[in-house]
DNA sequence: GTCGGTGGATGACATCTGTCATACGGGGTG
DNA sequence: CACCCCGTATGACAGATGTCATCCACCGAC
């Protein structure tokens, strides 16, 4: 049936793929022409099968979910590409928005569900799922400065300030003021707890 | 047939959940008789439907795998646990057997695979993936006091001394007194890194 | 040109952390 | 019993961190 979807599934965890796979050959409007367990992978699959739509994991080696649609959507524009993942938080929604991802959703939806989203994407409409989308606009915009952002960050994996003076080329004294800034403007206690909250709402 | 093994699956993914049902339902050997979306809902079916075999998802709302395959131990003995996940760390490997589960797969294997491996689970078998028990054996043991691994996990969120010394009810100065030691068996230039390379290696 | 805003820096100060020595009670082991 | 390790605690001290006020240079707007 030439009015078939052709999908191209991508997540790392082989179980899920699989079981995906079957489940959505059940419809007969869509069939499943690709499949990859890693981000490079999952590009050159797309790039050799030229799917439909594209069935992203956020989390795969390699690449994440969000990057390959990146690529794709610049070397194989006709393919739409959606996002589906385990434990979604609102800053890779915005991401992934940006790099032109028509779909969001966690994995908590049904299959019959995701057939449904997965023609609403072909159809060329997005959808996002309403909870994560919520989550993403209670977050709000990031009310961090640029740099303020980039020091937290280098901050992010514990290192001292001096560290992130020298990987910032800044004075120890601004990343310290930085940082004092950044974690007042989060209602944080510490630099630590800053970098969890702007990781949970996506501003790093 | 009353040779068919009766299975719980517990997953908060319901995308999951359910394709893993439709896959494991296709072997006429098992049978899917509850499915669970949260740890003490897990806990809950199976004493309602008292499963031969409960497929747990490590991590879950409410309680993760190894909470509730503790539990199941000892209110449903006749039940035989086995922990399916996403990315494993060597470190839940350890607290999973310890707590007597006696299945522990990623999900990166097959549909086929996993069948199997509930069978050899149900007649009373052990199965670790092999690439997770390497990991676990290379880890090593971990050289940290249960009151270090204590506190470090205190620490994990960013709190100040002060809060962990509250939350574990040990006064300011030995909660120091153990990050300090902590720190200094792993290696680490503070007890952020150091919270950071005990997650790597499953010792928290 | 003056003004204000922004990025960057400095210095001072209080507090928090990390380290160390020391102390004491309890549980094993020789 | 003596010894050692562990858990717990205290005190002391150096260094790191968080906070604040202040300052300078640059740039754009008025």
């Amino acid at each position: 049936m030439s009015e078939s979807v052709r999908l191209l599934l991508a997540d790392d965890e082989h179980l899920i793929r699989g079981a995906l796979a079957a489940l959505l050959a059940l419809e007969d409007d869509l069939t499943v022409v690709a499949e990859a367990a890693s981000g490079p992978e999952a590009l050159a699959m797309a790039l050799a099968h030229r799917p439909d739509v594209a069935v992203l994991d956020l989390q795969m080696p390699g690449a994440d979910g969000v990057s390959v649609a990146t690529s794709l959507r610049r070397e194989l524009p006709s393919c739409q590409t959606m996002i589906v993942t385990s434990h979604g938080r609102p800053g890779h929604l915005k991401r992934a928005l940006e790099a032109g991802v028509r779909g969001f959703v966690p994995k908590t939806v049904s299959a019959q569900q995701l057939a449904e989203i997965i023609r609403t994407v072909h159809a060329g409409n997005r959808y996002v799922d309403p909870e994560l989308a919520a989550d993403a606009i209670s977050a709000g915009d990031s009310p961090l400065t640029v740099r303020e952002a980039e020091v937290l960050e280098l901050a992010a994996d514990g290192a001292p300030v001096a560290e992130i003076a020298e990987r910032a080329a800044l004075s120890p004294g601004t990343v310290r003021n930085y940082l004092s800034s950044a974690v007042s403007k989060l209602g944080a206690e510490n630099r630590h707890t800053a970098v969890r909250l702007a990781r949970e709402r996506g501003w790093v």
